[in-house]
DNA sequence: TAGTGGTCTAGACCACTCC
DNA sequence: GAGTGGTCTAGACCACTAA
């Protein structure tokens, strides 16, 4: 038995090979070693490389696609996924226009301010209470309709080059003005759903019945080394929701 | 090339040979040719059987199980999985009494009678509008405390069993009884999460006031067949609600 | 100890994409 | 046509369960 190799994290005894392969396919694009558009070394080399059958490569390759971290493609490669966020839970919001056809919903910001983070949203951003924030409050909507409330917080060390921008410059999604100029680029998210009676500024925004029942999705988005980037909480008519499971 | 066999179904001229020996396995459990307590036929004979390698048999079950339809253990076999669900989204209401530990909710049955079955749930269990119909109006309680109100319907024919049960002696869960009075089995079920303001009626029994957002859980249960069996619907307090998923 | 699933190999041929 | 992943084989040994 060959002593265990030195290395950061414990060099895993006696897993199985197709585990350890896994592993150093995370670790591997984790650190942004190849880009969505390229693919990473095909099955053969990858076999080679780490020593084993390709059919144990496969494997390893399986639970990744399984993750929603690499995706295949016959004859083309094998490429990291770029996150699409199809299984947002917004998604069950009825993004549809007078036609029935899906509609990107369109943003306007309504403020951004620089305040000191809350003791709840610095928790959730592994952040200390009161450390410098910004905060956007944002509002979706769809054919001139309100459709989400959005409150939006980032630490503001990493997220300061977003001050410089004019707020009419953004566009209706905020992770590529993260990823352009901030350089930090969304891996994947945790979201939260639960459900409230509106309050007096929420219904007026979303020009509903104070009282009326909203929807309420909390959002904690993470890197790719899972370190919390962004907080924000989303709020919509909850009659507009429709959220379904196949249960066993 | 062999001439492909008859059979009731489509014979699956050019798909995968795991592809095919998923559907016969399929096709053998929906017919309940093995109970969830005895093991399935091992790799070995599945491979004689069906002509193929072990390799394609473990890719037909790996897919099943993934499918939450088998199970497997090492050591002593593959089983037909009794669906527990553990998905449900009521897993997701806090169903903890005092001390914090996981309870499951008493039940009261506060009716049950024979009506005509309305269009909506017609629709949901394939039955014509009108069709004959047992109800149960159905409260969960913690502690004493209301939970949950449900209004469950079942078609008359398949159920009538039912009726001749005394109200008190249904227990907390209402599948066994299916399952021992009727012969129907419940193999899984679709759930659809929306939320409202709560009506007078609710309102009352949940002991919240009028106005107050509720969550509600609509389940189709289904057998295994895919044949719905019951409708179902539950409304609770949306503030002892909250549903967690990782998006990507 | 016998029998089960869990892991792994070293190939093969096929279907598909791209040049 | 060259190269990719998709399917498949016919074994092997290991880890675990149950008798």
């Amino acid at each position: 038995m060959t002593p265990a190799p030195f290395g950061s994290p414990p060099p895993d005894t006696r897993l199985p090979r197709y585990h350890r392969v896994r592993e150093a396919l995370s670790a591997q694009i984790a650190a942004h070693q190849w880009q969505p558009e390229e693919p990473i070394p095909t099955e053969a080399e990858l076999a080679q490389v780490h020593g084993v059958s390709i059919g144990t490569v496969r494997k390893a390759v399986d639970s990744l696609v399984a993750a929603g971290v690499l995706a295949r493609f016959q004859g083309r490669g094998t490429f990291v996924r770029r996150p699409d966020f199809q299984s947002s839970l917004f998604r069950f919001f009825r993004f549809l226009d007078a036609n029935g056809a899906f509609r990107r919903p369109a943003s306007r910001i309504l403020k951004r301010e620089e305040v000191a983070m809350p003791g709840a949203v610095a928790a959730a951003l592994k952040q200390t209470p009161g450390a410098p924030a910004i905060r956007f409050h944002r509002l979706r909507l769809l054919d001139e309709r309100p459709l989400l409330v959005e409150d939006i917080w980032l630490p503001k060390d990493r997220f300061k080059a977003l001050l410089k921008i004019e707020l009419s410059e953004f566009g209706d999604l905020l992770y590529p003005f993260y990823e352009q100029h901030c350089g930090v680029l969304v891996a994947s998210a945790q979201e939260t759903l639960t459900a409230e009676a509106a309050g007096a500024r929420h219904a007026r925004l979303l020009e509903l019945e104070p009282g009326a029942p909203l929807i309420v999705i909390e959002r904690v988005a993470l890197g790719a080394d899972r370190q919390p980037l962004e907080w924000r909480q989303s709020r919509g008519p909850a009659g507009q929701f429709r959220y379904q499971v196949e249960i066993r």
